[in-house]
DNA sequence: AAGATTCATCGTAAAAAAACGATTAAAGAA
DNA sequence: TTCTTTAATCGTTTTTTTACGATGAATCTT
């Protein structure tokens, strides 16, 4: 059994899960932290800066990269990565308006 | 190997992808969104809406209350659960301002 | 051309997450 | 008291995630 069953529920519900899980390590928001702290775009410093070795950064990035949140481009030998504030935007402005959409309905508490 | 270094971010780092954990499933976010719309508190409808079995669901809520984002209490011989909204919001004003604060430095694109 | 640097990918291992059925504990109804 | 309902927990299986070292491809440097 353990069949996934997450192509069942909606797809706004499917794309922010999605979104959250970008996020779901401490080490992807760090990056996003480093990324938007230098303005240019970085590769292995990252590597420099956490606590991961190579590989693992990497595998990191390429999630980030896979949800949408940050591009690479080849410069040379290296890697060059930044933030797409596109999607980033617009996955943040899809969960406000889910926070608020929430909240608007459930002012008082209940329990 | 595969030793987990979580505890090597900071607290906010480690708190912020928590909470993105909790809402890193779509049934989750399914659950929340029920919750809200609502307003009294429920149990066992949860299992009837979401296409997943009993003890799946219980296993979910349990997640959300691990991470504070949901409250449990029980009633007879049912569970009535309702959004915490003190967690809830705290966590999402974290995160906007998380937002808001990688955005500031980096306006213009790179890459 | 040879060596060094950079980083993605591969293979692998351990841990965590997702899912379910079965069981159990508690409370209500009979 | 016995039966039923409700939901948490247990045990298990499969999948995914996290992590690393090793390898390999691409690009620079010499």
């Amino acid at each position: 059994m353990a069949v996934h069953k997450k192509e069942e529920f909606t797809q706004k519900e499917q794309d922010m899960a999605a979104f959250a899980k970008a996020l779901a390590h401490p080490a992807r928001i760090a990056i996003l932290k480093v990324l938007a702290q230098r303005n240019e775009c970085i590769c292995g410093e990252i590597v420099e800066i956490l606590p991961l070795a190579q590989s693992t950064v990497s595998q990191h990035l390429k999630e980030l990269k896979n949800a949408g949140l940050i591009d690479g481009t080849i410069d040379g030998p290296r890697s060059c990565y930044c933030i797409n504030w596109k999607t980033f935007e617009k996955f943040y402005n899809e969960f406000s308006s889910l926070f608020t959409s929430l909240k608007v309905k459930n002012e008082k508490a209940c329990c």
